[in-house]
RNA sequence: GUGGCCGUAGCUCAAUGGUAGAGUCCCAGAUUGUGAUUCUGGUUGUUGCGGGUUCGAGUCCCGUCGGUCACCCCA
């Protein structure tokens, strides 16, 4: 049997990698003061339309359950946020910080960075309007992203807004009605012809000029220059860059926007967020109106990025080797020992040791091997010395006896 | 969804239209109380799948599934 069209199988040493980016994704989440949710991962397939009004559901996984509702795996979580938001506004002190690592299904075809199922950190800041959050949320982006070693030199927070461009459209003359459809003809300015995006613009009187020129001004407006104060007073001023080019895809943007790129640009986007400070009514049909801003970064090609980044990449190796090593492996020279070999076993293993031994006679010359291959540090042999045991440590080879009694004490914190 | 390239052992890859191979990994032994290297032996295949052409197909043709890259999209 095959795997289905992206997804993927988690062995050991992939399962392992996948929680070093989730427990990493945690771990400095927290360290911002935000706390953890989660939502069911089938929803009622109209969670997904109200906000996409529908342009969305061909590339949701959906079903018809046995009781003939019509439902989808998620594919994002802030329709999921705003629902539970909205439900219990009151019972939360603002603003909220929440995130959550959810795991995501999205019919696509699948390409470098992109499957059908991943995972993916959310952060979301509700209930304020300042710029300060807008800065917290670059910030923590950019934190996490350090927490795996990456650097300046590594990614850049390409930050925008759609405040920008509205102003820029109105001052040209643009209806508001029409200002989605500019975003997106702005969106795909720098990917397409200027011939056709002049084509697409002459309907309100602009030039594909026009649009790069402002596009590649680096000057940030009065709504970005307290943010890029913000950060620059934090010291993570380095990371960011005006880049008006970012617009973003979605209609409910609303204010800054941003996305975050390796700098060898060999990968597709990071993370992507930004402000949507009018969905929160939109999803409550106007019972819940809270400010809202909140970004998204997946595992895959995040993933792709630490291993092309040595520094990187040593960091994840370090933490592989951690991770999988074993405390104490127990070798079994005398068989006629295990009884003792397995009361050994439990006490090292109810102090909290991770320990091994081999549950069928084994050489010695083989059982060696084996604590080798788990990364064992320490390896114990219980054999003709009895109630001695050697005690060998297993990078320096140095050995020595120790009464089987006192081996617990070898690895007691010494205080 | 559209198009280019690619599917051979668990992995990396060979094989002019003529008997499917190597390296690696794994297992065992050399070595009955010590890890490396080395040596010896062993397992592993419906050549992605299904048709077609041919005396004969891993090889050529068609279809299909999967992978990959680009486009579309990107919550």
């Amino acid at each position: 049997m095959q795997l289905l069209p992206g997804f993927r199988d988690f062995y050991p040493d992939d399962c392992a990698r996948r929680n070093y980016i989730l427990e990493t994704w945690r771990s400095v989440a927290r360290r911002y003061g935000f706390v953890e949710f989660d939502g069911p991962v089938l929803e009622p397939i109209e969670l997904y339309k109200k906000k996409s009004g529908g342009e969305l559901v061909g590339q949701l996984f959906d079903f018809t359950d046995k009781g003939e509702r019509h439902v989808a795996l998620r594919p994002e979580m802030t329709p999921t946020l705003a629902r539970m938001v909205a439900a219990r506004e009151r019972d939360f002190k603002k603003p909220l910080k929440w995130f959550c690592v959810p795991q995501f299904f999205r019919y696509e075809k699948q390409q470098r960075g992109r499957l059908r199922e991943f995972y993916q950190l959310n952060c979301d800041i509700l209930g304020e309007p300042s710029p300060a959050a807008d800065a917290e949320l670059v910030a923590v982006v950019i934190d996490l992203l350090r927490g795996f070693g990456l650097g300046e030199k590594d990614f850049v927070v390409r930050l925008s807004s759609r405040t920008a461009w509205q102003e820029f459209f109105a001052r040209a003359g643009g209806q508001p009605e029409d200002e989605y459809e500019f975003f997106q003809i702005v969106d795909k300015a720098e990917r397409n012809p200027p011939e056709k995006t002049d084509a697409a613009l002459a309907k309100f009187g602009l030039t594909a000029q026009q649009v790069l020129d402002f596009m590649r001004s680096k000057t940030a407006t009065a709504e970005l220059a307290p943010i890029l104060a913000d950060l620059t007073a934090r010291g993570l001023g380095g990371f960011v860059e005006i880049d008006y080019a970012i617009v973003r895809g979605l209609a409910y943007y609303t204010g800054v926007v941003f996305e975050v790129f390796d700098r060898s640009k060999n990968e597709r986007a990071l993370a992507g967020g930004g402000r949507y400070d009018k969905l929160l009514s939109l999803m409550s049909d106007g019972k819940t109106d809270l400010p809202a801003l909140g970004f998204g970064m997946g595992d895959v090609v995040l993933a792709n990025l630490i291993n092309d980044t040595p520094a990187a990449k040593a960091q994840l190796d370090a933490w592989l080797a951690r991770e999988r090593a074993a405390d104490v492996y127990v070798v079994i020279a005398k068989e006629e020992r295990r009884p003792e070999a397995l009361a050994l076993v439990q006490r090292l293993r109810d102090a909290g040791q991770r320990t091994d031994f081999p549950l069928t006679a084994a050489k010695i010359g083989k059982q060696f091997q084996t604590a080798e291959q788990l990364g064992a540090r320490i390896a114990v042999l219980v054999g003709d010395e009895w109630p001695q045991v050697k005690v060998k440590t297993l990078a320096t080879r140095e050995e020595q006896f120790i009464a089987a009694d006192a081996v617990l004490a070898c690895f007691q914190p010494s205080t």
